[in-house]
DNA sequence: AGCACGATTAACT
DNA sequence: GTTAATCGTGCTC
């Protein structure tokens, strides 16, 4: 997708994506999938971004150009994959939580220890380990497919199959943060990571509005 | 220099 | 339902 995809309002880009097909060149090979489940990172304020810190080594890409990759290890044993998103020096991302795997499965099915079911792509940390993204695979220009990782456009999604709800796994992030719905996935889908309990209606309380 | 914690996952009870 | 695995990062002393 070109620049101008990415550098506008995050929530914009993380319901775009859906739908979207991830690309990955890994030894010659093409894997892919579409991309079935997203969350929205936006700004300093937001207290589950780890911008919050401000800038520091880890987060200076994500006050740089959109389209970048973001990649990050957490848990001291995963690595997650974001496209940075907005303009230059507001730091921002949507991270890439799961994929309805496409391209390349065997390799995949190889690099997951053979895993059967939809467990393949299905979870931000089973996807980079499917698809060999790790250190290597941060900053990196998605926009360019010499980086071997870039993202095709799809068919859109109608609002009606998108679902809205809570980001996963914050833990102590307070309020706000915690349940603003800026997690998106293709409802029905049964590559998402965690399938929600119900739907939950976009409370207008947490339309939050920034300058 | 030391510490608490994490945008998770797999393997348990 | 619970918990171990495992280490970079940012914060405090």
């Amino acid at each position: 997708m070109p620049r101008s995809f990415f550098s506008r309002d995050t929530c914009s880009v993380a319901q775009a994506l859906l739908g979207c097909k991830l690309v990955r060149v890994l030894d010659g090979a093409r894997l892919s999938g579409i991309i079935v489940e997203t969350e929205a990172y936006i700004g300093e304020e937001d207290l589950a971004c780890h911008a919050r810190a401000g800038r520091t080594p880890r987060t200076e890409v994500m006050y740089g150009i959109a389209g970048y990759s973001y990649v990050y290890f957490t848990y001291g044993m995963h690595w997650l994959l974001n496209v940075i998103t907005e303009g230059e020096g507001f730091p921002a991302a949507v991270l890439i939580r799961a994929l309805e795997p496409k391209e390349g499965l065997d390799v995949m099915r190889e690099r997951r220890g053979f895993q059967a079911g939809n467990l393949l792509c299905s979870g931000p940390a089973r996807l980079t380990q499917a698809l060999g993204i790790a250190a290597e695979e941060n900053a990196l220009d998605l926009c360019s497919k010499s980086s071997g990782l870039w993202i095709e456009g799809g068919p859109a999604i109608p609002d009606d199959l998108v679902f809205r709800g809570p980001r996963v796994g914050l833990g102590r992030t307070p309020e706000p943060w915690h349940s603003i719905p800026w997690r998106y996935l293709i409802q029905g889908s049964p590559f998402v990571s965690k399938i929600p309990s119900q739907a939950k209606k976009i409370d207008a309380s947490h339309h939050l509005t920034r300058g």
